[in-house]
DNA sequence: TGCCGAGGCCTTTTT
DNA sequence: GGCCTCGGCA
């Protein structure tokens, strides 16, 4: 493909031909935003600017890759200089290029959400304080905000300081980094080594950032010191998306840009290429309710004989699971369309769990991305244990997670010990173990000794194995072999060794990811820590375009980016959209559920179909619920109440059907 | 002291 | 429906 044969609008091409000083772009829904990035990039490289000098910063890592292809496309070049990747994946860079002079070991780990909280809980308990969960978890989210200097320490959670102090005492003792520190960090080392700084400066001439209304202040500061020397930098990014301000993004960004880069350009793109102007309409409709967004109108020259929007009410989640798998079915027989023109989207995720069923049990291939991966489950966690401490010993959490999975007869008590005994010594419990292994004098019973014998020695022993190139896969499989993990997984499934089997699948299939990446041409010296490294940041299970030919369904959150042909917007109900939490939480969230619903909205290309249960099952019992007061927002001429058609024989239920609308 | 079974509880969204 | 915690047993 070559780029003059891409026709762009006036505008549009404003934005590709403008390389030098700051650009800030807002595009709305479907405007060709990603186009024109990609453009830009092309643009760039022909005019002679090295792939070096480029640095483009995307939200997600599915959107990186897809962006990468697009330019290969466009340019035809091979793209092995260019930098195209997430905020966090971009600190992991530097981590990895200046992990000294942060004070980390080159074999250092990456704390996910999950690993924090159990090393806060570890924190916690060095400090004799004893936490329920759900306190964990806000403990959790406070320290982010602190570190991230969203909010400041004040008397009122200043008591917590002695944990905060522990929980980063323990990260710096266990080599370990979590997902805030890949952002703080940079900015600190950047902010204190001028000379740093100017390395990255002069590196990256060029910058552009996508999804600009997600960053946060931090993300944003760190961008400024990058750019600010050559002032060359792109934001592009629409107010009426933001939809991560619970994890610190702050759209007030785009107007500390224009503060700070007064001289910049400002360009907005408003036509829409994406959508039907009955589903435009119905989002500008809504959108319009929310109040303090940068003005813009989204329009369109789409052709005529569009459908309207459809509302169903079924019964329950399973009726809802069903209604959507059979609309699928049938579009699919009279319209031709493929799987993967379908997007169904929810609000969260246990959401997903009646559409699931109703999928499988209709035959209808689909991926579910986001949410509880693959990753995410005991027996893949379990193995990433492993791996993480092989790559790094001193990773104590991982290391209190399969010390004894499989048995090992290393019990509470045992443990409690060690860990006492290390933290006396303000050493890795790993280190701990080594030195009681090798002092003659320790009293160790004879079966806890074996136990840390058989431990420290399968580590030191795949250590050596895993350095060994071109064999990380392999090496992964005899790591499982050799602790027995399917001995293993029979035990605890004895009642039901099916479990066992599918347990054992799913690691079989990770090996598999392994093997696949490793032997990707693109990853150049495959290792076990930059394959570990990329796991934790990736959530999405992108299984190299495995996805074609399947029915896409996932959270709101992420589906931002993406269009479907087709889109069902399931569980459009009250408190789950509007989620009744996030309104908790502060009434003003509601502009942020509303931009969640216009970004869902506008996914479709052609068809949405909305649903809103009656009844819906949540946990054991079935609650009742009702419409979303959302909908009462889109015009009605745009909407149509559609009856689910085996259920309405009679009038009489379709009066009542039509009475039970939220809007009558 | 380690292991196993019973009972309680829950995650809104993700790098 | 599954994961974690606690209490009793070997």
């Amino acid at each position: 493909m070559d780029l003059s044969e891409i026709r762009l609008n006036p505008e549009q091409k404003l934005a590709v031909d403008t390389l030098n000083g700051p650009l800030l772009i807002i595009a709305g829904a479907g405007s060709g935003k990603t186009g024109v990035i990609t453009s830009r990039i092309a643009n760039m490289l022909n005019h002679g600017i090295p792939q070096s000098q480029i640095l483009a910063m995307t939200f997600t890592n599915k959107a990186a890759k897809e962006m990468e292809a697009r330019v290969k496309s466009l340019t035809g070049k091979k793209l092995t200089n260019l930098t195209i990747s997430t905020f966090h994946a971009f600190g992991v860079k530097i981590l990895r290029e200046h992990y000294v002079d942060m004070g980390f070991r080159p074999n250092f780990s990456i704390y996910d959400t999950g690993d924090k909280i159990s090393c806060l809980k570890e924190a916690a308990r060095e400090l004799k304080l004893k936490y329920e969960n759900p306190e964990l978890m806000e403990l959790a989210n406070m320290f982010a905000a602190i570190k991230t200097e969203r909010q400041p320490w004040d008397n009122t959670i200043d008591q917590h300081k002695p944990l905060y102090k522990e929980y980063e005492e323990h990260m710096r003792i266990y080599n370990a980094v979590d997902f805030d520190d890949l952002i703080v960090l940079p900015i600190h080392l950047m902010e204190e080594h001028s000379d740093i700084l100017e390395k990255y400066q002069n590196r990256f001439r060029y910058i552009m950032v996508d999804e600009f209304q997600d960053t946060s202040s931090i993300q944003y500061r760190f961008l400024h010191l990058m750019a600010e020397k050559y002032r060359n930098i792109c934001c592009v990014g629409d107010d009426d998306q933001s939809i991560y301000s619970w994890r610190g993004a702050n759209y007030g960004n785009i107007l500390q840009f224009e503060k700070d880069y007064p001289e910049l350009i400002e360009i907005k793109l408003e036509r829409n290429y994406r959508s039907t102007g009955t589903i435009l309409k119905a989002a500008n409709a809504v959108i319009a309710n929310n109040t303090n967004r940068k003005l813009k109108e989204l329009w369109t020259e789409m052709s005529h004989n569009e459908m309207t929007i459809k509302h169903t009410l079924p019964d329950d989640d399973k009726d809802e699971g069903d209604f959507i798998a059979s609309t699928i079915a049938s579009l699919r027989m009279k319209e031709h369309m493929k799987y993967d023109q379908f997007g169904i989207l929810i609000r969260t995720n246990s959401l997903s769990k009646a559409i699931e069923d109703a999928l499988l049990s209709s035959n209808i291939p689909y991926t579910m991305s986001g949410g509880t991966s693959f990753f995410q489950r005991a027996e893949i966690r379990d193995i990433i244990s492993y791996l993480r401490v092989i790559n790094n010993p001193d990773d104590d959490v991982n290391l209190l997670r399969i010390i004894n999975t499989p048995r090992r007869g290393i019990g509470k008590r045992a443990l409690e010990t060690l860990i006492d005994e290390s933290q006396r010594h303000s050493q890795s419990l790993y280190s701990t173990m080594t030195s009681l292994l090798f002092s003659a004098d320790s009293e160790l019973s004879t079966k806890l000794r074996n136990g840390i014998a058989e431990i420290v020695d399968l580590v030191e022993d795949f250590k050596d194995r895993f350095k060994e190139a071109g064999a990380l896969a392999a090496t992964g499989v005899e790591l499982v072999e050799e602790i027995n993990y399917w001995e293993y997984l029979l035990q605890e499934h004895a009642s039901n060794d099916k479990v066992a089997k599918w347990k054992n699948d799913n690691i079989i299939m990770f090996m598999d990811f392994m093997s696949r990446w490793e032997k990707n041409p693109d990853n150049l010296e495959p290792s076990l820590q930059k394959w570990l490294n990329r796991i934790t940041l990736v959530t999405r299970d992108d299984t190299d375009d495995n996805e074609a030919g399947k029915v896409n369904l996932m959270t709101i959150h992420a589906s931002k980016g993406l269009e479907f042909d087709v889109v069902f917007l399931a569980g459009v109900e009250k408190d789950i959209i509007p989620h009744e939490r996030a309104i908790a939480e502060d009434p003003a969230n509601v502009e942020e559920e509303r931009r969640l619903f216009y970004v869902a909205i506008t996914r479709a290309r052609k068809k949405l179909y909305i649903t809103s249960c009656l009844k819906r099952r949540q946990m054991r019992e079935m609650i009742d619920s009702s419409p979303s007061p959302f909908l009462d927002e889109i015009p009605l001429e745009l909407m149509e109440a559609m009856e689910i058609e085996e259920e309405v024989e009679d009038p009489k239920e379709a009066e009542q059907y039509f009475a039970r609308l939220p809007w009558k």
